[in-house]
DNA sequence: CCCCCGAACCTAGGCCCTCTAGGCAGCAGC
DNA sequence: GCTGCTGCCTAGAGGGCCTAGGTTCGGGGG
């Protein structure tokens, strides 16, 4: 039989394209090999099985998202730089819904760890956040506010989660400006009566990105 | 054969107690039926298929929700209410991650708005904003941030999207303390040259709650 | 009390999916 | 041209969703 050359790159990319169009879910092995006209069977020579072909998914997509985020935050600081962020954010999420969805699953610590993407995407949120003059523990909790929202704000728009007449475009506009402000004023840790803890130690483990 | 007393609400609680154990996807009817001693063919004269299940457990969950959320907010106002709000949210979205994942899915508009769980979610959301003196299109804006980053986050943490050494407890009242600025500061319209159209409107469809 | 009828549960089977075991054929190097 | 690796194959087990049609249980009317 003619050899059509598939090869785990070859499978991952087509992966992630079919993710795209039939949703991340939706993806089999056997529509993948429908798709190079071969028998499901074959691709087990390439990919250890559904569950390997969906973390690689989930680790390029997680590469190409933060790439295409660092393009547009590079050079630019403050508020600008956060808008940049976030619009790259979600330009991505809603051109590649089916890729966006793979970089939510739960993908094995270690692994997710020591991925560049990962690493890229610590650094870049970070350095985002350096205008702000927050320091541990706040500079985590803003990154996590921001991944939160950014990530419930996209996912709640693909599922068709937002069904007011409003604009999501707008709303999102102005949910950066709120991000903004929130930074902005910061609630810093007002020394009440016995605060909370608050080890305000060093970086440590530094909040992942997107593809956790 | 001993019958078992089947029904479609025993299916559904059934379901979300499986939800919540292994996983919200993977509720089979298979296992559901494994669970009632009884053959998978069996549960479609209560049922009508795995998606009827799936949408029927979203809107039991999205009640239960918006019950709680709404036991908590009651007689609440400003940032007490906010963070009452946003602290039952969490808590369900962790003592039931299955239920919750369910409240994620897409339902049919139709059925979802006349869902009194909808229509409950909508009016406890907006009413808990009203303190902030904000009008359309803000209020809109508003709650599909607070939407956004209560479900983002929660999402986040339960697929273990949370790495860094810091609790998690901590930054979420860290991010809910930072709604609250964000609220009180809002980005009002600031009439500078052409600016958006923003249609201040009326409600029109108000904005719908997590069972979308 | 009995019968009867509808509902509750069953078996059988089709189709799709994942994954394993083992076979054959095309291409590289000798 | 031969050899051997490996890419792709067939065969098949196991499970999930769902339909069609059979059987038996339980309650209500005669």
């Amino acid at each position: 039989m003619a050899r059509v050359g598939l090869s785990g790159e070859r499978l991952v990319a087509a992966a992630a394209e079919l993710a795209d169009e039939v949703g991340f879910e939706n993806v089999s092995l056997s529509a993948l090999a429908r798709r190079f006209g071969v028998k499901d069977a074959s691709l087990y020579s390439h990919v250890r099985g559904l569950q390997e072909l969906r973390t690689r998914v989930a680790l390029l997509a997680g590469g190409e998202m933060i790439d295409r985020i660092a393009a547009e935050v590079a050079g630019r600081a403050g508020k600008d730089a956060l808008r940049a962020f976030a619009d790259a954010y979600r330009a991505y999420a809603l051109a590649h819904p089916g890729r966006y969805a793979a970089t939510q699953i739960r993908v094995d610590p270690a692994l997710a760890a020591d991925s560049p993407a990962m690493r890229r995407t610590a650094e870049i949120t970070y350095g985002m956040l350096r205008g702000y003059g927050l320091s541990e523990p706040d500079l985590t909790d803003a990154v996590r506010l921001l991944r939160g929202t950014f990530h419930g704000y996209c996912a709640l728009e693909a599922t068709g989660g937002f069904n007011a007449a409003r604009d999501v475009r707008a709303s999102w506009d102005k949910a950066v400006d709120a991000l903004h402000t929130a930074l902005t004023h910061w609630p810093r840790e007002t020394p009440g009566p016995s605060g909370t803890p608050g080890a305000s130690g060093t970086p440590e483990t530094p909040e992942e990105g997107p593809a956790a």
